[in-house]
DNA sequence: CACAGCAACTAGAACGTTCTAGGATGCCAG
DNA sequence: CTGGCATCCTAGAACGTTCTAGTTGCTGTG
């Protein structure tokens, strides 16, 4: 029905007001020098006829688009906690957020070349598969801020939590309950795998365990998990720290299929605390990263890089902290 | 580093090519009009100098953006399958998707507004709780598709899945397993809730089961479907058909927990068949939403609506199907 | 009364494209 | 040699803003 409707421009705001088209630009974006009168006459006038104002155009003329671009996992359920905090932090730095989602039929590539020619201002994208190369190809163009992932290149700024530090204050608590014998299910080639894998070696050796160390191949998934505990289950340790939520789930549940209980038998501790740990009936110990710290953090290092200010480090790590729920506890036998 | 750069433009590769600006602009178009010899070598100077189009100067000249807004809640799991099936639906038609998140802290007018800001051509919207009035003004500036929700307004176009049908796949199921006694776990003030409620009491009427027609309060939440258990404990049916599949998990949770065996003592069918079902431990009975026909027909029904084709009825209704898992059987006692 | 200073406004260029209208050039038929 | 017609290319005006550099008109001061 309104097809052949031309839309509301500055120009018919101006003309139907009796001012310039300057006049009502600078009503429009609240800018000094016009007076009240005018100022409201031009609002009443603009709402009467439904004006919009055209971001295209205006982002066009002024150079700046103050716009970050986002390049997020549908499948990643931690990434949507993230974006809800990337969008305030944002909000609050006085720039907008551009969403361009990888699916499973849509690579990296794809989404981060949309925002590309949305002429972003900078990139930050939450891990992903790209290579530490072609990221910096990117960042060649435009800041690049990863967020969960690691990045070798100095030009790529980095963003994440501390796996290293998570996996400790696991090990930490696990030996305070009075464990010793505590293995770990790695998580494959997931960024912070090897991170996750080496702290809980070495809070390991801290705590004079090293011979207790066993790592036990695993993944990101529910499967990997599942197939973790087959393997314990021979020779059963009596705590579990698993590189995440959803590998530890697939893992509590062939625990206990087979008879053990948690946290009578075995403790687990997972890590992210999603909001599958936090399902009543899983209820899992976990590692929880500081989501809030982690996106205001990066638009920072963002923001810095766009105005050009002297910025610090390009890595800026974020310690997580322990969120004990009902998969944990003493040990069946003391000692 | 790059602060003082200025962009690469048309202009640029233009100069550098030795032709005129719209001389580039058909080639980067691929558009007729250009011989092949200057054809590849503008394209040589354009990668050599690393051209980027920008979108918003193409859009702003040619009047239309090709771009379809989406507003998706970062919580709701089902959203993001949803995006997936839009992002190939939009590629096919020749359109791009701008995204715009819903956040505990983000509401939908905001997310709307910034689409309209984007001046893209449609909006599709997920759910929600806007009321019908106000989908309708935004009607009047350009095509609306709900999503998962119904719309009194003759104006909107609506697109979701068949619930009453979906409660009735999912009483037929339980029925032809020989239950009788069959209790249904409603999902409060959520969108296509009075329609999953009205379609199981349709459904058991259907069966001549109206006797046992028995509705309990609940909600969308884990929490609700807890709750909802701890009532059916004093007269526990022989199956339960719950609003979604989150509240099926609590519900579960519950009933396991007083020592009634699923399916052994009791049936529990979930609905939308989200991942959360799909768990190893979970493995819930449940109501799959065909995703990729929602989306498909999203689409379809905004472009049909932007290019003022006469298009059919303004409400799609896509049929949904039963997903059988471990959470149903026959009931306790034949009969 | 002249003029500085200020507030309120305006004209017109610019942003990077696309698009319309046309200008060269070359080729072929008459 | 002329006219017609492709083919390839170009000039320049749009698109809807913002921004710079004014212009106007009023007030107050010496």
């Amino acid at each position: 029905m309104r097809a052949g409707e031309r839309r509301i421009t500055l120009a018919d705001v101006a003309a139907e007001a009796g001012v310039s088209v300057a006049c009502v630009s600078i009503v429009m974006r609240g800018a000094p020098g016009a007076g009240e009168a005018t100022r409201e006459r031009v609002l009443k006038v603009a709402t009467e006829l439904g004006y919009q104002p055209d971001s295209r155009a205006r982002l066009l003329r002024s150079g700046r688009s103050r716009l970050l671009g986002v390049v997020f996992d549908v499948r990643h359920p931690f990434h949507h906690d993230l974006l809800t905090g990337l969008y305030d932090a944002a909000g609050a730095a006085g720039y907008q957020l551009t969403l361009s989602a990888v699916t499973p039929r849509r690579g990296e590539r794809t989404a981060v070349g949309d925002l590309l020619q949305d002429r972003c201002e900078a990139i930050v994208l939450f891990g992903g598969t790209m290579r530490s190369a072609e990221l910096a190809s990117i960042a060649s163009r435009l800041p690049v801020v990863a967020m969960m992932r690691s990045a070798r290149r100095r030009d790529v700024d980095v963003v994440h939590n501390d796996d290293a530090l998570g996996s400790h204050q696991a090990v930490d608590h696990l030996v305070s309950l009075g464990h010793r014998r505590i293995a770990h299910v790695d998580g494959g080639t997931v960024h912070g795998s090897a991170e996750r894998r080496a702290g809980y070696q070495e809070a390991m050796r801290r705590h004079g365990l090293g011979e207790h160390i066993r790592v036990v191949p695993g993944g990101a998934g529910e499967e990997d998990g599942a197939r973790a505990a087959e393997r314990l289950l021979a020779d059963p340790p009596t705590a579990v720290t698993v590189f995440n939520d959803l590998s530890a789930t697939g893992l509590l549940d062939v625990l206990r299929h087979h008879g053990l209980r948690v946290p009578g038998d075995i403790s687990v501790v997972g890590y992210d605390d999603t909001s599958l740990s936090r399902l009543a009936h899983i209820d899992l110990t976990t590692i929880g990263q500081d989501i809030d710290a982690l996106a205001a953090r990066a638009i920072e290092r963002a923001v810095e890089r766009i105005e050009g200010a002297p910025s610090g480090p390009r890595a800026v790590v974020i310690p997580p902290r322990l969120v004990v729920r009902s998969t944990t506890g003493a040990p069946p036998t003391a000692g």
